[in-house]
RNA sequence: GGGCGAGUGGCGGAAUGGCAUACGCGGCAGACUUAAAAUCUGCUGGCCGCAAGGUCGUGAGGGUUCAAGUCCCUCCUCGCCCACCA
């Protein structure tokens, strides 16, 4: 054991350097199971180790929660707050590219190095609960969690139209966004898509929309995510109505939201790709129609996005279908704005009262019906798009609905359609089947193997009980040939005496070749966290039961509609299935902002801009950094790095140091005077600020507090001991290298004991008393404008004030008893006059 | 087009409807120093004024209130997410 150090400079190698191998070697921060103290699971997202070390962003986004979890341990709390890298996936594999090794090498050093910079940084982690997703002990229960929904029936393998970028290969929609030009690239490395046909796994998360969309109301999430959430589920009530075709035996079925309008349909358009487009076509029509289906079709989604929502194309089929409330004959038109994959691939138009469908009645010469009569009372024909009105009003020329309001008129032809058998009611969801397959190498193999005739099986159905250490994980085999074949075949699949195995039965089946993208390790991670050696279970029940849900979990906005949704559907699942105790994941969600440059242009290579922790640690220590991290703003805003912040925490980490010189343990004489009382009432002020700052996640202003703090004491001679104490129990979790050498220091603690440990002590409690202040000064405003002051006490009443304000001779010149009018006083915070002018 | 945010000094940002600009950065002045750096002290929203003080001021305009950065209405700008979703 060491000593304790001592120095009369600050010098924050030393300092951090000693204490960080202490407290990591006696595991101060351990998280335990089953503990009788109250828990708190506090999450961060994981990091993606990929570049060099961790990013002064995930800093960012790490040090506030960290914060967090160390004033709940001092509150009291069995907390944890795990870390761990989530290590399959592209990114990866193109480090190991660049720098010429192979993907297992690459995560292996990557996982160290990354440890290495957050315990830098002194974050309070147990460290005997790291988990690294691309361990074979970790992803065995992935792919075994994988086989809980095949067997359910929840992982599909079909042909699906997949977004295809000649580097990335395929991609899930996720992964795919619209550049700034409005064209959809990947997301990774903003190479043009394209859609493809291909044999996919798919998790059928629509299944759990309605489940998920249920689950919000229970937890405790920012409406704006929920809404987000809500949106990206898109659920819709509606009807499918089905229409005959004239002339012909077929029929065509639309999805609308608004049959209340059905009076005023004058068209039907159907997807490019809609089953219909050939047996409907006439004959004189088919040339035309054909070329638009063919172009349509070779159009990228790219060249759709481009041309923009404004032109709108389309060819006429040559047929008609019947209204059955009116005997109307719809032209059915084939066009592009209407998507094979939302509803039923074709729609109703309806010119007057929804704005793509006038745009293209436009383009027609179709008849435009108006049957929606708004608050302007408005009823001439309409000709422009600004008159087509969508969502309020009264209904005309609609037979049995007029003079309804739309929502009622709305249920009533619904009703009417149901019973007449032209239409259903239907609930329509916009989120679609997840593709969970990647072409790539580096990721978890899928555990099915596909038989000779074609079925599939999955590489242990005995699952649950002894099977599975027989025959999971699939090991990912090694190779260092990572790019898949032009027809689509993935890495794995060129290792062919990999690929051939047998099946349950002995005879001679092939493995599955593509493997799980980055989400599925990092849909479950928090779970192993709480028992992270398990080799029987991918978590033990009662310890689940022990720390779930997570009670505070924070991460990046950017995973609102993936990560964030996406594992609340594994989860949901596994609850239902009774794997998991509690049906979700995370109780509270708070999304972190991003941290720019210092030239407020997004971190980035390209840019030159990046800001490492490891630099900033050398030069200012990790207490400075940490401070600088957690005082530039508030967690959810985006704000530029500005370097002179830092400088300043340096200076105010050392003034804090130096601060012991002048640390006295006080004669009850010496506390007995103005200075004493005043520094007490200050140091009480700071106890209950930052604890109520903390419990709000607001560091910025906790840290402002400290400011004001030291500020004022520099106005004396001693700091009483006592109040010291205090003092390094506030800025422990704030500055935890400086405050536990404080504290070793303070107690003249020679040899080290875990249980002395500043971070294993009480927080402390403030006094509420001495807060109260019995004399004041309150601002006097005289209509509308702070005119003078006067000085009250807790008992004076309206009358003693107003009387007071009267007697002021600075406020004699703007009210006397005669000019008053009316006359406000609120407690203890300001006097307020209306007088005559 | 839809949804969600946000507009406060030179900059990052504070402010349960109650003295707008806390705290920090930067700037200015002073102390220490042969000098500089470092450190310390003071000042620091605009305008008028020697000063006391006055006056304007939280994107723009209106409203509610004794009192509005904060609540309500109209509008402008920026950011993020989603988007021919019927």
């Amino acid at each position: 054991m060491k000593k304790t150090l001592r120095t009369s400079r600050y010098n924050h190698k030393d300092i951090e350097n000693h204490w960080r191998d202490l407290w990591y070697t006696d595991n101060i921060y351990e998280a335990v199971d089953f503990s009788s103290k109250p828990k708190k699971y506090i999450l961060a997202e994981l990091p993606y180790p990929s570049g060099k070390s961790i990013h002064v962003g995930h800093a960012m986004r790490y040090t506030v929660p960290e914060i967090y979890s160390r004033y709940l341990r001092m509150q009291g709390y069995n907390v944890l707050f795990p870390m761990g890298w989530d290590a399959f996936g592209l990114p990866t594999e193109m480090y190991a590219l660049k720098n010429n090794v192979t993907p297992q090498e690459a995560t292996q050093k990557l996982a160290v190095d990354y440890k290495k910079a957050v315990m830098d940084i002194g974050y309070a982690i147990d460290w005997k609960r790291e988990i690294n997703t691309t361990d074979p002990g970790y992803y065995k229960w992935t792919q075994w969690l994988f086989l809980k929904f095949f067997e359910n029936g929840l992982a599909e393998y079909k042909e699906m139209p997949v977004w295809y970028s000649p580097s990335c290969g395929i991609l899930a929609d996720e992964e795919v966004i619209n550049n700034t030009a409005g064209e959809k690239v990947a997301e990774r490395d903003a190479s043009p898509v394209e859609r493809k046909m291909f044999k996919q796994w798919v998790l059928k998360i629509p299944a759990y929309a309605d489940k998920l969309l249920a689950g919000l109301e229970k937890i405790d999430f920012p409406e704006q995510i929920k809404n987000a959430q809500i949106n990206w589920i898109g659920k819709r009530v509606g009807i499918n109505i089905t229409y005959n075709v004239k002339n012909s035996s077929e029929k065509v079925t639309v999805f609308t939201t608004r049959p209340d309008t059905n009076f005023g349909a004058t068209f039907i358009v159907i997807a490019p790709e809609h089953p219909l487009v050939a047996k409907i076509t006439t004959p004189e029509n088919r040339e035309k129609v054909h070329e638009y289906v063919r172009k349509a079709k070779n159009k990228s989604e790219l060249e759709r996005m481009g041309e923009g929502t404004k032109n709108k194309s389309g060819a006429f089929t040559g047929s008609y279908a019947i209204n059955g409330l009116n005997g109307y004959a719809m032209p059915i038109y084939v066009s592009d704005y209407v998507l094979m994959t939302f509803g039923t691939g074709a729609v109703v138009g309806v010119p007057g009262h929804d704005a793509r469908d006038f745009e293209f009645s436009q383009l027609f010469s179709i008849p435009v019906i108006r049957v929606v009569v708004g608050k302007d009372g408005d009823i001439s024909p309409i000709e422009r798009l600004d008159q087509v009105q969508e969502d309020v009003g009264t209904m005309v020329n609609s037979d049995f609905l007029n003079g309804l309001d739309i929502h009622t008129a709305t249920e009533k032809i619904m009703d009417y359609l149901e019973q007449q058998g032209m239409g259903t009611r239907t609930t329509v969801f916009s989120i679609r089947d997840w593709v969970f397959s990647r072409q790539r190498y580096w990721g978890e193999p899928i555990p099915v193997i596909h038989k000779q005739d074609g079925r599939l099986e999955a590489v242990t159905t005995t699952a649950d009980k002894v099977g599975v250490d027989r025959y999971l994980p699939v090991e990912l085999p090694f190779s260092t040939d990572y790019t898949a074949e032009k027809d689509g075949t993935p890495p794995l699949g060129k290792l062919k005496d990999w690929v051939k195995t047998t099946d349950l039965q002995g005879m001679p089946a092939e493995r599955e070749t593509q493997t799980m993208p980055t989400w599925a390790g990092s849909s479950w991670y928090f779970i192993r966290y709480i028992d992270p050696r398990n080799s029987r279970a991918f978590a033990d029940f009662d310890k689940m039961k022990y720390w779930l849900p997570v009670d505070r979990y924070f991460g990046g906005a950017e995973h609102t509609t993936v990560h964030l949704l996406y594992s609340r559907f594994w989860f949901r699942f596994f609850y239902d299935i009774g794997l998991v105790p509690c049906p979700e994941p995370y109780q509270w969600r708070m999304n972190g902002g991003l941290l720019l440059g210092p030239d407020g242009k997004k971190m980035s290579k390209r840019y030159g801009n990046v800001v490492e922790p490891g630099v900033l640690i050398e030069n200012y220590g990790a207490d400075a950094t940490r401070l600088a991290l957690a005082f530039i703003g508030p967690y959810t805003d985006t704000y530029p790095w500005n370097e002179n912040t830092i400088v300043a925490m340096w200076r105010l980490v050392r003034t804090m140091y130096l601060l012991k010189d002048k640390v006295k343990t006080l004669t009850e004489e010496e506390k007995n005077t103005a200075a004493y009382k005043r520094a007490n009432v200050s140091y009480n002020k700071l106890t209950k600020a930052v604890t109520s700052m903390i419990e709000v996640l607001k560091m910025n202003t906790a840290i402002s507090e400290i400011m004001i703090f030291l500020n004022e004491l520099k106005k004396y001679d001693y700091v009483d001991t006592h109040m010291w104490r205090g003092f390094i129990k506030v800025i422990a979790p704030f500055t935890p290298f400086v405050a536990e050498e404080l504290w070793q220091t303070t107690n003249n603690y020679t040899m080290w004991e875990k249980n002395n440990s500043v971070h294993l002590q009480a927080w402390p409690t403030f006094d509420s008393k001495i807060l109260e202040e019995n004399e004041l000064t309150i601002p006097v405003m005289i209509n509308g404008k702070v005119r003078g002051q006067v000085n009250v006490v807790n008992t004076d009443t309206d009358v003693k004030v107003k009387e007071k304000v009267l007697a002021d001779e600075k406020l004699v010149k703007y009210v006397t008893k005669d000019t008053i009018l009316k006359f406000i006083y609120i407690q203890k915070k300001i006097a307020s006059i209306q007088v005559k002018m």
